[in-house]
DNA sequence: CCTACCGATCGGTAGG
DNA sequence: CCTACCGATCGGTAGG
């Protein structure tokens, strides 16, 4: 068993469970699998975690957390609607950069959460995208965007962008987070045509 | 049991089984769930299937066959780079309306295939999502489009913004198929902003 | 953190 | 399409 860092025991349990969980998912995952990917049984498991889904409640409202904090700070600026869902952007991809695993395992895992975990889940995210839904709304309404664009059409293409990017981006690569994020933004206001 | 349409027993099997992979993930859906919603038991599946994964073969390849026949179709035309985008968004949102089940088991599920599936199905995938990007290269170099974007964070974004489509896409909406590859091809190409 | 173990459930087969 | 069943594996507990 290798050292992964300054964490506490559990800390590693949770770090390795979501490596695992965003290999082969959450219901595919075993906690054979992740007992031994540390070296230890299978029980000595429940000395740091209560349970499997406790694991997957910790990933998933951290990231929540995260996102939430991240929105905040932006909405609090005094800047136009197109300057706000940039800076909203940033931040997204930003907080997701911190830990991909985890932000892998928020996106792709979340449905395997219970009740009333699941409940909570889903009405902060929608709160979430409700928040971003009106900033775009602001731009369309004093004429920084098109009108004619769907709304919710709009807002779900911008999360569905920014919500795959753990599943391609190479944190080795020469593109550096903030630079990811800007790219991100510039495309889907400004789209890939010249002006 | 109810009908299903004038479909054979095994593709009924294969199309509740798509609906249970889609509301549940493959890993977390048992033989038993699926015989469950058919009405049977689950030994009785086994006469219609070889496996539960033959079943996941089946709705992943055929589902990449359709996908394919629909760019091939826009490769062969005459048109700019922005109009062939456009067409190929708009022919891969055309085919994924045609079985949004399907679609999303595509997307979330594929990983569960086993070797030598696996390989040959991302292979299959690299090949498509590569082909939209000679599209945007060929733009960025004759001039329509910007070359000062990332090209595989572009693609990477383009197929972000497709894929997620059946998670939020109701069938029901006012908005047809046609109508939202023609606005999400707007959105990616043109941009939110008013120009 | 371990040994020893539990009841439940899994995908699938035999044989009709 | 069914009954009867298999060996494997699951999440988790007891007790140290």
């Amino acid at each position: 068993m290798e050292a992964v860092g300054n964490l506490s025991r559990k800390e590693q349990v949770i770090r390795s469970a979501a490596e695992l969980f965003r290999e082969k998912g959450y219901a595919a995952s075993s906690m054979r699998d992740l007992a031994q990917k540390l070296g230890i049984e299978a029980a000595s498991l429940y000395s740091h975690i209560k349970s499997k889904e406790e694991i997957l409640q910790s990933l998933c409202f951290d990231m929540a957390t995260e996102f939430r904090k991240s929105l905040a700070e932006v909405e609090k600026k005094n800047v136009t609607a197109g300057e706000k869902l940039r800076l909203g952007i940033i931040g997204h991809i930003q907080v997701m950069a911190k830990d991909l695993t985890a932000s892998a395992v928020f996106m792709n895992e979340h449905r395997h959460l219970s009740q009333p975990y699941l409940r909570d889940f889903l009405l902060l995210r929608i709160n979430y995208i409700n928040r971003f839904k009106a900033i775009i709304e602001e731009g369309a309404r004093n004429g920084e965007f098109k009108d004619t664009i769907d709304k919710k059409l709009a807002v779900m293409t911008l999360f569905s962008s920014l919500n795959w990017m753990p599943m391609w981006y190479d944190p080795a690569s020469k593109i550096v987070p903030t630079d990811l994020g800007q790219q991100l933004a510039d495309m889907l206001v400004n789209g890939l045509k010249k002006n």
